[in-house]
Parts: structure tokens; sequence; C-alpha cells
RNA sequence: GUCCCGUUCGUCUAGCCAGGCCUAGGACACCGGGUUUUCAUCCCGGCAACAGGGGUUCGAAUCCCCUACGGGAUGCCA
């Protein structure tokens, strides 16, 4: 084991957004890669909208990710408690090392952190009045991922509001002290306020961490400026949770956002993942997120999928569409999917897809009708495939069988291949132009559900 | 305004730190062709980028400077 300890640190905002995720996932995998821990510390100190509801969204989320944590809430460990609105008894220990040192001052009923350096009064653009400011000796902040950033505070800053409770910078650097935090991975948005995080653990006369700041993801250009939110499509993970998305799917393509393998891999299991994992290949550029990628992905393992497994995703899905009954037969349903599952490239399309499998209530799809019946008059081409198919018996329904049945119809008709029968006959039984392979749809369907749905098309 | 960070195909990116192997590689998307006389799969092909300008150098996507653009910070939000 390693002396790596690394931290989540969210805020439950009821919502798990895909920049938090990543942001979790790195610490994640930095923490499996190295051997060392991954800390999941709630910053619950906004009550208002911090709810018991929140933090299961945020909790649920990680855990449907794979991210487990060895140290935060449910579990504990010996650096808690792990939830900041509990932690009050440290801060005021801590604002009193402040203090005692001589660098808090109170003003407006707050407490401001004193900065070290010569005073001089300006007039501020930003706040459009004369402020009084502080030369402050710039901060070296070693990133590991920008490389050295100088900075220099330049105004003191509150850190006890007037209603007595801390705020996000002080709290954010007393616990990192406390919990031992080696590694800072986070957002881009904090590297401007690392100035102040480093002010605040020398005036502690604690090592600041090894900070590493991730680039942010940007929202589609095409809706808006700035930094994707949670109000932009696609940016949230329960949306792909709802979607039926696989979760290592989902992971692998949330790793990829600013941070590769260094080759060409991409879609990688965890453990290759964890293996290549590090900060120095992390990207320094703000990316954009895309879901057509992260739907490519999601396709690539749904591939790979062993068709139990296929199965035990589909079924609820199914099932909630009302397509299937709980206790639906497993062998068909997988014999169903084992011929779907290399076509179609989402759980979530799976309903449209294969709903003729097991309902007669499916819908015809107009634009594959009018394909089908092309071919001829439908009602004759029907009856002809139903003679044909009627005298294969239900023992023998097979592809061979179907297949011979076939050429036994060209033959008939004097033509050299059957193919002019198969649209019509797919879209008689499926309401759809395309789908699994002819034959062996016709082979899981079966002899009654085909030649009842040859019939009614027969007239 | 000030400070900080960034900028390679439409998108994600490799290459940049250690300049020549880059006529800039891969993937997604898109377009075309093929297979499957179904198809959303699969196969083949194509399109398409070093933000701009100066330098340094025999040689720059790679090093330096400037400009432009994008982002972030500048909260008693986190």
């Amino acid at each position: 084991m390693s002396n790596v300890r690394v931290r989540f640190a969210p805020s439950p905002t009821g919502f798990f957004h895909i920049g938090s995720a990543r942001t979790a996932l790195f610490n994640w995998l930095y923490a499996r890669h190295t051997d060392g821990k991954f800390v999941l510390r709630i910053e619950d100190t906004d009550a208002a909208r911090n709810t018991e509801e929140a933090l299961d969204v945020l909790l649920k989320g990680m855990r449907w990710l794979g991210m487990d944590w060895d140290e935060g809430p449910e579990i504990g460990g010996e650096y808690g408690p792990y939830f900041q609105s509990q932690r009050g008894e440290i801060y005021k220990e801590y604002l009193g090392k402040l203090t005692e040192a001589g660098r808090t001052y109170e003003k407006d009923g707050a407490i401001f952190f004193k900065l070290e350096g010569e005073r001089y009064t300006e007039y501020d653009e930003y706040h459009k009045q004369e402020m009084e400011k502080v030369r402050a000796a710039p901060v070296e902040i070693d990133d590991a991922i920008r490389g050295k950033v100088v900075r220099a505070e330049s105004r003191d800053f509150v850190i006890f509001r007037a209603d007595g409770s801390p705020t996000f910078h002080f709290v954010n650097v007393v616990d990192d002290i406390t919990m031992q935090i080696t590694h800072v991975i986070r957002g881009e948005d904090h590297l401007s306020n690392t100035s102040k995080h480093v002010e605040l653990f020398n005036a502690f006369g604690a090592k600041p961490p090894q900070f590493a700041h991730l680039p942010l993801i940007l929202k589609d250009p095409k809706m808006g400026k700035g930094k994707m939110s949670k109000r932009d499509k696609g940016s949230l993970i329960e949306e792909y949770q709802e979607r039926h998305f696989l979760p290592a799917a989902v992971r692998n393509a949330v790793a990829l956002l600013g941070w590769n393998p260094g080759d060409d891999r991409e879609v990688m299991d965890i453990g290759e993942i964890i293996e290549a994992f590090d900060i120095k290949d992390i990207q320094k550029g703000a990316a954009r997120f895309d879901e057509a990628k992260m739907a490519h992905i999601n396709f690539q393992y749904l591939k790979e999928l062993p068709v139990e497994t296929y199965a035990w995703f589909a079924r609820p899905v199914l099932t909630e569409k009302g397509l299937l009954e709980e206790d639906h037969c497993e062998d068909h349903l997988q014999r169903v999917l084992a011929i779907c599952q290399e076509k179609i490239t989402s759980i979530e399309a799976l309903p449209e897809f294969c709903g003729y499998f097991f309902t007669d209530d499916y819908p015809v799809n107009e634009k594959a009708e009018k394909k089908a019946l092309k071919k001829g008059n439908h009602a004759e081409l029907a009856s002809q495939v139903l003679e044909s198919l009627s005298k294969v018996e239900a023992s023998g329904w097979t592809v061979d069988a179907l297949d011979k049945a076939f050429g036994e119809l060209a033959a008939a008709h004097g033509q050299e291949k059957p193919f002019m029968w198969w649209p019509l006959t797919r879209f008689a039984v499926s309401g759809v132009s395309s789908g699994p392979d002819f034959l062996p749809m016709l082979e899981v369907m079966g002899r009654d559900m085909v030649l009842r749905r040859l019939e009614k098309m027969a007239g």
C-alpha cells in the first residue's frame, strides 16, 4: 500500500453531474492505481439544499459506476466524521490556531483571514469601489497537470461568515489537512482559488498537497457558452442510468474525458484503465462531451456481453414496457436476444427492435409496409409462403428446414432464389423491414407465431 | 478592469516536456462503396486540423515573444 490519500468532496445537490463523476473517477483511479486510499467527504454545509435524497443520488451514482470508497459515508474511517456538517468542533479548533498566530480579524461580524504584506488602497474595477489590498508574496503552485503556476492573493478573505459558519476555502483546507490528503485532484475552476488554499496551508504550518487541476468540460457551443451544467442534455449520470447504458461503458467513456492511455486503446476493461491511469497523461485543454462517442463505447460493451448477462440487463427494460411477463421463459428470451444483440446499439432501443417476438400487439411501420408491398400482391405472396411453410413440422422448425422450404417455394415458381418472398414475409411477421437475420428470426419466433401472422396477411 | 489557465480534423485526441522518424496518426460523427438481396451490425474507402503573426534554428505542431479567441477566478456559493 502507498501513502497516497485522495478525496472526492461533492456537495449533494440532487444531481450527479458528469463533470463531478469524472473528478470522482480520476481520484478513484489514482487511488487504485497507486494502491492508496480513496476518501469520500460530503460537503453538506449548505443545509437548505442538502437532503437525504440528494445524498442518495450521489451514493447510488458512485456505486453504479463501481467507485467504492475506502473511507466515508456508511463505512466511516479513522479520519471522520466525513460530513462537513459534523465537523464543527474541528473547524473551531483550527480557527483557534489561526487566531493564535495572529492571522485573523473580525469585520462586520465575519472572520477574515489576514494576508501578510504591505497594505494599500486601490480602486477596484470589478467591485467599482476603493478597496484595501495587500501585496502578498506570490504563491507558487506545482500543479501536476499545469506545471508551475504562480499567483498572488491581494485581498483578505472570509473564513467564517457572520452567521458563524465556516466557508468553503477554510473547511476544504482544514479537512485536507486533518484527513491527511496527499493529492488534490479537482476541476480547473479551483485553480485560481488554490493560492488562497496554499496561503491557508502555510498559515497552519502544513505542507500543501500535490495539486492536479482537471480541464473543464464545456457545453456544446450550439447550446451556449461556458462549462457544461446540469441543465445540458447528457450531462447527468442519472440520465445514462435511466437509459440503460452499461455502467462500465459510461465509466470507460468518462475516463476518456481528458485522459487517454497514450496509445490508441479506447475500449478498456477497468483493470486496464487502472493500470494505465496516470495524472501526467491528463489533458490540459477543456473538452466537449460527445454523447455519440459514449453511445459507441456502450455498444462495444454490449456486443461483448455474454447473452445471459445481456438478458439480465434487457429483461427489466422489456418488462417495464409491458412486452414481457415477469415469469417469461428465460431460455426463449435469451434465444431472441442472441440474434438481436449484435445488431442493436443500445438496450434502450431494444423494446422497439424485438417487441414483436413477445406480443401480437406490435406497431406497423408504414415505410416498411410500402416497401414490402412493392414486391407484388401481398395477400397472394403471403399465402404462397404460408402454404410452403406450413409443410414444415413444428418439431423440425429450424433454419435449415425453413431454408429448404423457401428453396422449394422458389423452384415451384421457376425462381432460382426465394428472395422475392423475404421482405414480404419479414414485414408480415414483424411489421418492420429490418431486424435480426431473416431465417434465424423465423426459427426463434416459432411455427405458430409465423403461420398465424402469415395467415392474417394472406387474408 | 486585474490575475490565472488553455487553443492540433465538425468532435474526442496522439505527437509537444527531450525540435528532424509528421506528405500530422487513431477514434466518433459524416459521406461514398461493399457484404448481408432485411438491417441499425460488419468490411473497405473518403472528407478533414497544427488559431494568427513574429522570432530562434540547417530544420518548429514541438522552443521563445506578441496578438486573437475560449475558459476560469475576482462571493459572508461550493
